[in-house]
DNA sequence: GCCAACGTTGGC
DNA sequence: GCCAACGTTGGC
């Protein structure tokens, strides 16, 4: 038996790309696209199914948490790797190796408001979370239960 | 559109 | 294995 705890996660997309009420209109969405190691290992590695995900949207107005997603299905190779008319085609990849895998996406919630960048900044229960660290680019961050469970409290206070 | 921060690539 | 050049991310 290998029961583990439930993990945390916060993955950013652009809305313009796909966002939190794109997630809601499918039944599952897979991550394809995802090309740097380090997200990619936590995706192979660390994603179970039943995770939760603070949905984050980049490059938006505001940029912010907007909702709650949960890992529907684990790694599987990328077909977009594979495909040269893909943007994210990568000739170094082989069907018999492929170099990246992503999981599938489903919606859970929408928050009533979006929690943006500066007030997760401002919140002090938040200060060692990844998100707000100058620098952090990463698409997929760990996240620790704590600052998941405040970050899903904030929308129903004001800002 | 600017630019700081960071990851990747490739020459040596 | 170093590191400069280049590309990308993402807030502002």
């Amino acid at each position: 038996m290998s029961r583990r705890a439930k993990r945390y996660w916060l993955m950013k997309s652009e809305p313009d790309d796909f966002s939190i009420d794109d997630l809601e209109g499918v039944a599952s969405e897979p991550w394809t696209g995802v090309r740097n190691y380090q997200a990619r290992n936590y995706m192979r590695d660390d994603m179970k199914v039943g995770d939760e995900v603070l949905y984050y949207h980049s490059n938006a107005k505001p940029s912010g948490v907007v909702g709650i997603a949960k890992v529907s299905k684990e790694a599987y190779p990328d077909a977009t790797q594979f495909d040269k008319k893909s943007k994210y085609f990568d000739p170094k990849a082989t069907k018999e190796e492929p170099r990246w895998v992503h999981v599938e996406l489903a919606f859970v919630k929408k928050f009533d408001r979006v929690v943006d960048l500066a007030e997760l900044k401002g919140n002090p229960k938040l200060e060692e979370m990844l998100v707000i660290k100058r620098g952090q680019r990463l698409s997929i961050q760990p996240v620790d239960v704590e600052h998941f469970r405040e970050v899903k409290k904030m929308p129903t206070k004001k800002a």
